[in-house]
RNA sequence: GUGGUUGUAGCUCAGUUGGUUAGAGCGCUGGAUUGUGGUUCCAGAGGUCGCCGGUUCGACCCCGGUCUUCCACCCCA
């Protein structure tokens, strides 16, 4: 059988029915983006780790993956007791380099090395794919695309509702019908502060992102083993089950948060958000959820998440904003929001739902038989002819083998036409088309072939 | 990283409580009068039963390791 055609854990080929379907999803939040005013850019697969490190948290360093450095790498840690060493540490002396954990981190770097010929605010959008060592799942993959739009370089919480536009823009272009959730870590961080659990902040925020999935038992229980106070879990309790619609709930928070100045601030931003959202007319469901809290640690406002509404996947959209990313990297002051769409979640949905338009894009419309050297001529001139036509996609089968088998290949690859330039239809001027669904055979003038095929193709 | 699960022809799967030449359907290849497919009929090719090692007179089936699949946790798109 030959080696191994195995690919790594977690990794996956996409046929040319998938790229089609794919490249669908693609086009279209590409033009959605281009719509709204942000312009492309693209950074490296490969980052210095020590723009990687540390921005996603102590889990996310583990799920980075490492490039080894080239050459002789050993040779030069010699001085090193090597035998003693441990792993981290040899990590440390054999790679610098790794690949893209996302793309909002590449992001921040690239603004800073290139402030001088950046003009703020800068609007981009990037689609990549990033790496995550992560156990594969479902939903999830080892390599993975996505789609980040942001602005950088402007507080304006107006930037935040444009950034829901464009979520509502995209799944309603792509037919899923979807609910986006969003929270304020402010008012996060708020809460921890009245509860006098500054210091459990990440631990709290992360507890209550389960409640849905766990229950509010669950959370509790997860808070006691974290330390959180009794008495803080007891105070908790009613800010997490707060009722009705955004606005009264924004009212009760802002009574419950009157001594935490952080907290107002941060329900005084989602009253601003929600009072622009509240002028539109979004197909999108758009709800304040105090359960939302996203685990990348460097969001410190607004925090948004998208899920699908009929079917469970995890998130297919997330993001946020984020202050003081450009500041690790020395620059200071310039606040940037921004969201990620999931490609492949995206398709894994509407795989499901069934959301593709109907094929048609995915197969070529004519096929000329091959007759061999004797009459080939004749089928490249029309072929020729018709490949001047727009949107018209044709071939000829390259050998001259038996007639059934060149018919067996336009029925398995799906052509729409087969085109028949034998001696017969030299002599009269003609070509001979066969519609291949229906068996129906006409003749086309090769003096008027494209728009003869057009009116073909149009039946 | 933790726990479970999967791996037999190109694909979907049978199979033997360990015993000589491992099966089906679909697909593939060739044929059924020379310029016509999707139906039918006939014939054929294709597997060191994920990989490595162990137990055994003997293993695809038992044991260990490893990789892979899917799922849950962790975390996340």
């Amino acid at each position: 059988m030959g080696v191994s055609t195995s690919i790594p854990k977690g990794t996956r080929d996409f046929g040319p029915v998938e790229m089609i379907r794919r490249n669908y999803i693609f086009d279209i939040i590409r033009t959605v983006f281009r719509k709204y005013g942000y312009l492309p850019i693209e950074t490296p697969a490969m980052e210095n780790l020590t723009t990687l490190l540390g921005k996603y948290g102590e889990e996310g360093d583990k799920l980075l993956f490492k490039v080894l450095n080239s050459g002789d790498y050993l040779s030069k840690s010699n001085q090193h007791n090597l035998e003693n060493i441990t792993s981290g540490a040899l990590t440390q002396l054999i790679t610098k380099k790794g690949l893209r954990y996302d793309l909002t981190v590449p992001f921040a770097r690239y603004v800073v090395q290139h402030r001088a010929e950046i003009t703020f605010p800068f609007k981009r959008f990037q689609i990549q794919p990033v790496w995550r060592a992560d156990n594969p799942q479902k939903g999830r993959y080892r390599e993975f695309y996505q789609c980040d739009v942001d602005v950088i370089g402007s507080d304006s919480l107006f930037n935040e509702y444009e950034l829901i536009q464009i979520i509502n823009c995209v799944f309603s272009e792509l037919g899923i019908r979807n609910i986006i959730k969003v929270n304020n870590r402010k008012i996060l961080l708020g809460i921890a502060e009245i509860l006098k659990e500054d210091k459990r902040f990440i631990d709290i925020t992360k507890a209550i992102d389960k409640l849905e999935k766990i229950g509010i038992e669950g959370v509790n229980r997860e808070m006691e083993q974290k330390g959180v106070s009794g008495n803080a879990i007891d105070k908790l309790q009613p800010i997490l089950f707060l009722e009705g619609d955004t606005n009264t709930k924004l009212g009760k928070l802002k009574e419950i948060l009157k001594n935490s100045v952080i907290g107002i601030e941060g329900v005084k931003e989602m009253e601003t958000l929600f009072s622009y959202i509240n002028l539109a007319s979004l197909k999108s469901i758009v709800e304040l959820d105090l359960t939302l809290a996203r685990g990348l640690n460097y969001y410190t406002g607004a925090i948004i998440e998208v899920k699908a509404t009929d079917h469970q996947i995890g998130s297919l959209c997330g993001g946020g904003r984020y202050d003081d990313l450009t500041s690790i990297f020395g620059l200071k002051g310039v606040s940037g929001v921004g969201v990620s769409f999931g490609a492949e979640r995206i398709y894994d949905v509407m795989q499901i739902l069934d959301l593709f338009p109907g094929k048609g894009e995915e197969n070529v419309d004519i096929m000329f038989v091959n007759f061999g050297s004797n009459e080939e001529c004749y089928s490249i001139k029309a072929l020729t002819k018709l490949w001047k036509a727009k949107g018209i996609s044709a071939g000829l089968y390259p050998d001259p083998i038996k007639i059934k088998k060149q018919m067996a290949y336009a029925n398995t690859m799906n052509i729409s036409f087969v085109a028949f330039a034998g001696e017969d239809e030299e002599k009269k001027g003609v070509i001979t088309f066969k519609k291949m669904v229906s068996g129906d055979e006409s003749k086309v003038r090769i003096s008027n072939i494209i728009g003869d095929v057009r009116k073909l193709m149009k039946d």
